[in-house]
DNA sequence: CACCTATGAATGAATG
DNA sequence: CATTCATTCATAGGTG
C-alpha cells in the first residue's frame, strides 16, 4: 500500500494553504454576493440554456447581439421618428423579433436607449471637433474622446491586493510569501473586503 | 523525525480541496476586479479633478459610485421592504454611510430612487411571459427563459466535487452556476500541487 | 495575438 | 414615482 509521506512543516504549509483559501474564499464569496445581488434584479440577464446539442457549452455568450433581420427592423422602427418606444411599443416590437432570434425586452429597451445616445452623441461630436480643437491638455477626455484606448484596465489598484492575474498560480506564491505563512493568522490577513474598501480612496 | 503518514485518498482529498479553493478563489478573484472596478475609482472621491494642480490628472469621476461596503448597507436597507425612505432616513443613512466613503443624502435618494424601479421593472419584464410565439424553430427556446435570471438560489449538488469543507461548500454554487465563470476546471488548477510535487507528495 | 472599435448593458442623475 | 438621459463598463468582432 502506497502512502505518502510528509513532514510536520509540509502539512503545516498545506494546512495554511488551505486555510487561507479558505479565508479567502470566504470573503470573495461575500463580497460578490453583496456585488452582484443587484446586478440580479438589475441586469436583464437571461440565461441561454441553450446549446444542448452542438456541445458542452455551459455558458453562453454573456450578451445579446441582434441578428440581421432583428437589426433591420430595428432601424427600421427607429427611423420612423418615434422616439422611445415605451414600454407596450416594445413588447410588440420583442415578439415580434423573437421571431427572428433570441431577444428579451430589455434587449429592444437598451438598444433603443443606445442608438438614441449614439446618434445624438455622434451630432454633438461633430459640432464639438471645431471649438474643442486640440487643447486636451486639460480635459483629455470628452465625450469626443471616449474612444481612448483606457478599456478594461481600470484597476489602477490591483497592486494593494495579493491577486495581480486571474492566473491563480501567481497569486499563490503571494500567499506563501505573506508574513501570514508563519502562523495561521489568516482571519485578518486576508480581508480583500477592507482593502477594497481601502484602495478606492487612493486615488 | 516525525512524520505524518496519509494514505492517497487522504492527499487526494487534500489536494482536491485545495484545487478547489484555487478555482474558487480565480474566479472570485476575477469577480471582484471586474465588480470593484468601478467602485475603486469611485471609492468615494469623485470629482478629485478639481485638483488643478500640476498633478498628472487621473481621470476623475463625475457620478457618485457606491464602495462595497456602502452598497452593502444600502442593500440591505432596501431589502428590508420600507420603501422610499423617509427624509430623516435618508440622512441617518447617509451619516452611517459617509463613514464609509464619500456619499451625499442625494446619492442615497437617488439611489433608492433608482434601485425601486429597476427592481420594479424587472418584475414587469419577468411578468411579460405570454405571447403567441411558442415554438421558435431557430432556437428552440422558450422565450420565457431569456427573462429568468435564474437566481441565486439554486442548490445544485456539489457532493461530486468530494469537497468536504465548511461553510464555503454552501457558497459553492454561486460561482458554478454563475454565467460569468466559465469553467471551473478544478481537474487543471492543481497549482497546489505542484508545489506538493517539492515535498515529494507525488512521487 | 494584440489592439481597436462598435455596441450591449449597467447605473447615477435628471426630468416630467 | 415613471421615464429618460448621460456616462461608463465590458465584450464581441474585426484588423494588422
Amino acid at each position: 500500500m502506497y502512502v505518502k509521506v510528509m513532514t510536520d512543516e509540509q502539512l503545516e504549509t498545506l494546512r495554511k494553504q488551505i486555510a487561507v483559501y479558505s479565508t479567502i474564499c470566504e470573503q470573495l464569496v461575500e463580497m460578490h454576493k453583496t456585488l452582484t445581488a443587484q446586478q440580479d434584479l438589475a441586469g436583464g440577464m437571461y440565461c441561454d440554456s441553450m446549446i444542448t446539442s452542438s456541445g458542452p457549452r455551459i455558458t453562453a455568450r454573456q450578451r445579446w447581439t441582434p441578428t440581421p433581420s432583428q437589426l433591420q427592423f430595428l432601424e427600421q422602427i427607429f427611423d420612423q421618428g418615434n422616439g422611445t418606444p415605451s414600454k407596450q411599443k416594445i413588447k410588440e416590437i420583442t415578439s415580434q423579433l423573437s421571431q427572428h432570434g433570441q431577444i428579451s425586452e430589455t434587449n429592444v429597451y437598451n438598444w433603443f436607449q443606445n442608438r438614441r445616445a449614439r446618434s445624438k452623441r455622434k451630432q454633438v461630436v461633430e459640432s464639438e471637433v471645431e471649438t474643442e480643437v486640440d487643447s486636451l491638455n486639460e480635459k483629455k477626455i470628452t465625450k469626443s474622446e471616449n474612444f481612448l484606448p483606457q478599456q478594461h484596465n481600470q484597476a489602477p489598484s490591483d497592486d494593494h491586493l495579493c491577486f495581480h492575474s486571474p492566473d491563480i498560480t501567481t497569486d499563490m506564491h503571494y500567499l506563501r510569501e505573506d508574513p501570514l505563512s508563519g502562523k495561521l493568522g489568516v482571519d485578518e490577513s486576508y480581508n480583500l473586503y477592507d482593502q477594497a474598501d481601502d484602495y478606492g480612496m487612493a486615488g
